[in-house]
DNA sequence: CGGCATACG
DNA sequence: CGTA
DNA sequence: GCCG
């Protein structure tokens, strides 16, 4: 039997041994790498990518622990060991309510879909992805992203120092000021540190979550939401098919009869 | 043997 | 380069 | 590592 597409020769052994013994000796090797394990600790501080943790990791830092304790990276340690933590569903809710609360007091009519691993099932999230736009109201969302963030740390649920970074609102830039024309992201998108009150019963305390608040235009909103709930891998493999396709909708033999084309 | 997803700060 |  |  042939292999599947994308399964070579390589990957077909490994697919062997796992439907043999049930593991993959290569993967549970590389768990138990004090290296492996070093790099993916030092990953774990915002700001700190693969590239920077092999640079850390020459110098001697073996973990996260080693960075903090150096003293430097201080505001990235603030809410470090919050956001490690897992994420329940509920509270994935519970935090999807307070924008919407929020967002009502500036401009009602909102929805939000929670995007991200939540919406791909998982029982935990690593963080928070809110998927917002005004249904049939095209525009209505434009400048809501800054006044949400603001709003919110008005209300304190949002620290000072929270906003990790905040795009330029997409709906208000022009084409021309981007390199490619065609394609850029119609997205406004904060990604924030959001202080979860605690409810005095299930939570003891308030707890620092990582959350991505994303206003999309209601005609991209479709898009958008497949966008945000992909893993990596989809999302590569979706735009490798996309561009598979378009190319060849532009060959000699399938393009006639296409707006803007000659004979 | 080149390319491997893409956009933004 | 890092983040999504 | 796999594809074209």
């Amino acid at each position: 039997m042939d292999n599947a597409p994308q399964v070579g020769e390589k990957l077909a052994l490994k697919v062997d041994e796992f439907l043999q013994t049930g593991r993959i000796k290569e993967a549970d090797d590389l768990q138990h790498n004090e290296r492996y394990q070093a790099l993916k600790s030092l990953m774990t501080v915002h700001g700190i990518g693969h590239h920077t943790a092999k640079e850390l990791y020459a110098l001697g830092y073996r973990s996260a622990e080693d960075l903090r304790k150096s003293g430097k990276w201080e505001t990235e340690f603030k809410y470090h060991d919050d956001i490690q933590l897992p994420i329940p569903r509920a509270d994935v809710e519970s935090i999807a309510a307070f924008v919407q609360l929020q967002i009502d007091r500036i401009e009602r009519g909102a929805h939000i879909c929670i995007a991200g691993g939540y919406r791909r099932g998982k029982l935990q999230s690593n963080d928070v992805d809110l998927l917002i736009t005004y249904p049939h109201q095209d525009g209505k969302e434009r400048k809501m992203l800054r006044r949400l963030c603001h709003r919110l740390q008005a209300k304190g649920l949002i620290p000072p120092d929270g906003i990790l970074s905040l795009s330029e609102p997409a709906t208000l830039r022009t084409i021309t000021e981007n390199k490619k024309a065609s394609s850029f992201d119609s997205l406004d998108k904060a990604l924030v540190v959001f202080r979860h009150p605690a409810n005095g019963t299930t939570r003891k305390r308030d707890i620092y979550r990582r959350v991505d608040l994303i206003f999309a235009r209601w005609p991209s909103f479709g898009a958008a939401v497949l966008g945000w709930s992909g893993s990596t891998q989809f999302e590569r493999d979706l735009r490798k098919h996309a561009e598979k396709l378009y190319v060849q909708a532009l060959s000699p033999r399938c393009c006639h009869g296409v707006a803007g084309s000659r004979r």
